[in-house]
DNA sequence: CTGTTAGCGCGTTCAC
DNA sequence: GTGAACGCGCTAACAG
């Protein structure tokens, strides 16, 4: 039914070693005699069995790249660089030696997250790519350091992109860092330079590092620029959605009209946020200034245009990607921060007089 | 170093191929033996080798989701909600009988395109669904027929997603298509109504089933409206991207000024052509009306709010996912047509009488 | 309901 | 440079 090495090895008039060699290309082989075996897989259209390969060789050519939410463009540029630089731009139909890098979505729930580790155990994955925020319980922290270890173990390259390094786990290849804290301070004091006191926070879902970390950010400007008061009452949690910056900005006004500024955990969450603002008859940024986070490719186009924190996310999953098949050197302690840089546009301004 | 089954037996005191059933759940056993064995497998932290059972069983886990565009949320979208239906909404870590539901970015390119289905063949993939547009290009047709067929004769479930049935391939379980084709007549047909009768067309990349199709619907309107001049002058083509609606933009000004309104191959595309029209200090819609396609969730916030043609790419999805796991009947005659309905709102409006 | 026996298809030592 | 033999870890018949 379905064709083996050993046909092949019997077209090509030698024996299934010889196939597997010129297949993988490890071993010196005549070049007669690889082409004639070459010659036979076209004739029979001979595809290799992965799981009979795999078993052999205990290594499997699986790449994993673990994203929280496959429709936000967020995570599908990150996890698209890194794909790209894993299974190669181009492509012949052929299949050579290429890595399968795939993409899985956890949805952010930790069950589905740690599943899906499993299933790429299962597979004996060369690599696995974690992408974006991490959940904050010590029990799912534990549970992931514990996977991540045993990954690691059984030869499995684990790389984190945009996530902090996981503590109690050395596992890990790499860590590549945005500098969320950063970031959210540099925007707050671009806004406190514009004048702002009273600023609203749209956060993301609480217990994640990517909203703790812009949130400290934001709150460290205030606390520098003397603003001491409890911030609590102008933060409002919410998933990162549209949605959720739409009905947390309705919020934040109800508790306190004269806010000069909203900030959102993300761009998403801004865009919401400015959709209710209008919907409230405030005009942006006249009667109210916005400023979102990552810099989307959306971002520039809004209107106005959204003043934002830049993370050069197809950089950071590339840099992942290379990271993951061994082709560039880890950053000295596996640990690299990347830099998070303000991009003032249109959305801010200094607030009303009056 | 790695356990085995054979250790899990060992310890739980059965024989191998009674661990086996207990983890396949597909044989009867014992209460009392399956919990033994249970125990052994948490004990010795056991994960099944995935390579292994997928060759002695001869078939896998794998279910591959190919798209065009990762970083693209029409894609996110559909493969997010496949992903979910095959993979379970919940997820323990424990990892049973889940199927491992994974997203291949082809970037668009034929060849990549095929050598993933390569890939997937290799590892004997349960199912692969094809999502989006298709090239036109003959060579690639047959090719991709003749893969598909191969795939569906290894026993692997394909199942097409916002993509044309492929013509001389029966292979395919079913093909969900979008009525590309009327959603752009109706969306012309709007225009029309409207007043409009100089419209520009910034269309997708040519030689794609998409960009033809809506394309079509778009002339189809305009024939039946009595518009039958030559429409290459006022049609230019280009990626499915921002930037390619903002060059596009600016040409088609170039080449008529006196232009009413613009359609954009899709959403994206027509967030790039309002910023170009902004740019050139032109209104929307008081001096140009402008629409896309799709209905992404970013469409609605657009400022003016977008008009477009919006798709079920949810269902769609989800559907796809079903019909991959075998959870769904395919439609009659393996073929679907979803519908795409009308979203007028504020991006469009009467002409200006003058 | 459970144990025994064979392979699944390939990579990899060894010899030659 | 090439072939022969063995085993990777598991599932699928068969018994019993």
């Amino acid at each position: 039914m379905t064709v083996t090495l050993a046909d092949v090895a019997a077209r090509a008039r030698v024996s299934p070693a010889t196939v597997s060699r010129v297949l993988n290309g490890n071993y010196p082989v005549a070049a007669s005699t690889r082409e004639r075996v070459l010659r036979a897989v076209d004739e029979l259209d001979y595809v290799l069995n992965g799981p009979a390969s795999s078993l052999a060789a205990a290594t499997s050519d699986l790449v994993g790249i673990l994203v929280n939410d496959i429709a936000d463009p967020f995570f599908g540029i990150m996890a698209g660089a890194a794909q790209t630089e894993i299974s190669g731009q181009e492509g012949s139909g052929r299949a050579g030696g290429e890595k399968l890098a795939v993409v899985c979505n956890t949805g952010g729930s930790p069950g589905r997250e740690l599943t899906y580790l499993t299933l790429l155990q299962r597979q004996r994955a060369a690599a696995v790519v974690l992408t974006g925020g991490a959940l904050e319980d010590p029990d799912h922290i534990a549970a992931m350091a514990a996977k991540l270890a045993k990954l690691a173990d059984a030869g499995t390259r684990v790389v984190l992109c945009g996530r902090p390094p996981l503590p109690g786990s050395e596992a890990v290849v790499a860590a590549l860092a945005f500098d969320n804290r950063g970031g959210g301070r540099r925007l707050t004091e671009h806004l406190l330079a514009l004048g702002h006191r009273r600023i609203g926070y749209v956060a993301g879902p609480p217990e994640r590092t990517t909203t703790r970390h812009r949130l400290e950010g934001h709150r460290a400007a205030l606390a520098a620029a003397g603003i001491d008061e409890d911030q609590s009452q102008v933060t409002v949690h919410g998933p990162y959605a549209r949605r959720s910056g739409y009905d947390a900005t309705l919020e934040l006004l109800r508790r306190d009209p004269d806010l000069t500024a909203i900030v959102a955990a993300n761009d998403t969450v801004a865009l919401g946020a400015c959709a209710a603002l209008r919907d409230q008859g405030l005009r942006i940024p006249e009667d109210i200034s916005v400023a979102g986070f990552d810099d989307l490719p959306f971002s520039v186009d809004a209107v106005p245009a959204l003043t934002t924190v830049r993370l050069p996310l197809h950089e950071a999953g590339a840099r992942a990607g290379r990271l993951a098949m061994g082709n560039e050197a880890p950053p000295p302690g596996g640990i690299a921060t990347i830099g998070a840089e303000l991009m003032a546009r249109a959305s801010t301004a200094p607030p009303r007089k009056g």
